[in-house]
DNA sequence: TTAGTATTTCGTCTAATAACGAAACAAAAT
DNA sequence: ATTTTGTTTCGTTATTAGACGAAATACTAA
């Protein structure tokens, strides 16, 4: 038998899993654009209009943070309205500031 | 000329940088590990001893994180010394600190 | 000089990411 | 029933990431 390895803590995988998520200066952007407009709507189309990327380059940009966890979509058409995840934004905030404060 | 399109913030494309950096449970593995150990020498093959992947692999993910910025290697032969960089760990926690809290 | 040790680089492979435009979808309005 | 509107999915292409073992490097010790 080979010697035994660790694995990575479950902490280490979702940090992980949170930082890959945000491993692109588009999706910053978008969790920035979700936070500032908590209050608002926010539809894809108004991102678009800021971002230097095509639409279906920006849905994929949205689907990539909706499997992380950090965005939901609301249909409310013929729009779709996102916003922040609050209880994925509060675990990252949380495993972020552990990784860096200790 | 097409509607101009904002471009990212040095601030989002910094803040990408280093969770792209991050987005791999071994690297935040490595970080946690030389967080702990700052006091320690950290050698690539005392990581690599807890790691459920090959030295090799190991030596790239040191790599990744090096260019990030977020650790430096000081030679001491035959060993290699690894530590956090401390001012691109502060500007990542800032950064991320920022990202999450406003 | 030769052997040993710790680590990295190289070569290779597979899979995932990022990007785009075109086409598809879903609901509302005409 | 057709058109319009906002958004996503599809198909494609190119690049990057992640993994491994083998070979190379760099220094020490014998």
């Amino acid at each position: 038998m080979p010697v035994s390895k660790k694995n990575y803590t479950i902490s280490q995988e979702k940090t992980a899993r949170y930082a890959k998520a945000l491993g692109h200066p588009a999706r910053v952007f978008i969790m920035d654009f979700l936070v500032k407009n908590t209050d608002k709507c926010c539809y894809s189309g108004d991102m678009a209009e800021e971002l230097p990327i095509a639409r279906s380059t920006l849905s994929q940009h949205l689907k990539e943070l909706k499997e992380a966890g950090l965005i939901q979509g609301e249909i409310n058409p013929p729009y779709i309205k996102y916003c922040i995840n609050k209880i994925s934004w509060e675990e990252a905030k949380g495993l972020f500031d552990l990784f860096f404060n200790r």
